[in-house]
DNA sequence: GTCAATAACGAATGACGGTCGTTTTATGGC
DNA sequence: GCCATAAAACGACCGTCATTCGTTATTGAC
């Protein structure tokens, strides 16, 4: 009995807030920029999202649930646990912080500036976590350790990791700590035989 | 041959500004309320400095400083190697993020929000991994692995337990961590004998 | 005491996220 | 096909904030 919200238009504002967050990150990227790239007003958007950092977690959490599904097949594959667990962390640590240009720096712009308000957050990052634990779980040849500290440590990390993308020294050290971790679970399950 | 900036001018802004951080956040904090707490007007805080962010710096930097060497005198009085690593994590993970208020949180607004362009992150952020490193080393009966890398990690899980203070799932879950991280790294050492 | 450098101040300025009042448009009942 | 209406869509507006500007007041050197 009325006019309708169009899938269409929101598509339009989440794919301009996504293009605009990757290329400018979260602060710098404003309603305005987004409203004119997606060619609507920018009243409009908020009939479509409660707020900017809606629109952020309506973008983000789709994309981690994809990239942690792609990443769940992708160690399925792998023939030992060693690989696996240094797949693992390299998809954590290295390739999801790099991502869509350091994307993920935008979800610690959030989180550290939200107020715990949204109850968005904790969901998404409690989901994170279960899914860590789950994969850990699955690269391990037995599961003698902590499998649920050790994931949050991975994810405590994994926030560094985003933060750090544009500033700590280069890719290297994150590959040296990759390496360290895995070589540090591994030989910890080892020794438990 | 003119008139000249007042050292107590100065640590009335500081004081001001560290203590309504520490209340309120970083990003909810303003120039405003600092000057005014400070008794100073806002735009005289200019020709102290440059802009808030460089406020948040001059508080962190000694603080963190001054955290770490009180950790390293306490952690040179424990007798073994067991209580020395969890000490150094629960620090690290536990007591750091959670001291004043979640200050640290603020560090991890003003990181993920920086433009890199500020080189005071980046060397101060490369001073708390030497220190971590030089306490791990000392922290452990023998150093067979990567100290470097296992630091590095160390840091980066501590942005996430900083950013996590007021939102992941309380004490005990971070405390599972540290206990879980220093039987990997004690138990690790142990096997290289 | 005078001069010049600059600390100190109050009043702008420009941006930004978000809201308001109004207009336009799609929709379901007739 | 047409009307009533609820909601989408819009442009103007608001309050807030970090930062800047033009001016005044204070200081130390001579």
């Amino acid at each position: 009995m009325a006019q309708v919200k169009k899938d269409e238009i929101r598509d339009r504002i989440l794919a301009s807030a996504e293009s605009l967050f990757a290329e400018h990150g979260y602060v710098d990227t404003t309603m305005a920029s987004i409203a004119k790239l997606a060619d609507v007003s920018k009243s409009n958007i908020y009939v479509y999202f409660g707020s900017k950092l809606e629109i952020l977690w309506a973008i983000s959490d789709p994309w981690l649930r994809e990239r942690f599904d792609a990443l769940e097949s992708e160690i399925a594959e792998l023939p030992d646990s060693q690989s696996r667990i240094e797949r693992l962390f390299e998809a954590l640590w290295i390739d999801l912080p790099a991502e869509r240009n350091g994307f993920a720096n935008n979800m610690m712009q959030a989180l550290s500036t939200t107020d715990d308000s949204d109850g968005y957050s904790r969901d998404l990052l409690a989901y994170c976590e279960t899914r860590i634990s789950t994969l850990l779980s699955r690269s391990l040849p037995a599961v003698p350790l902590d499998v649920q500290a050790i994931s949050h440590i991975a994810l405590m990390a994994f926030d560094g990791f985003a933060i750090g993308q544009r500033l700590s020294g280069g890719p290297d050290i994150a590959r040296n700590s990759v390496r360290a971790f895995a070589n540090l679970l591994h030989s910890d399950v080892q020794s438990m035989h």
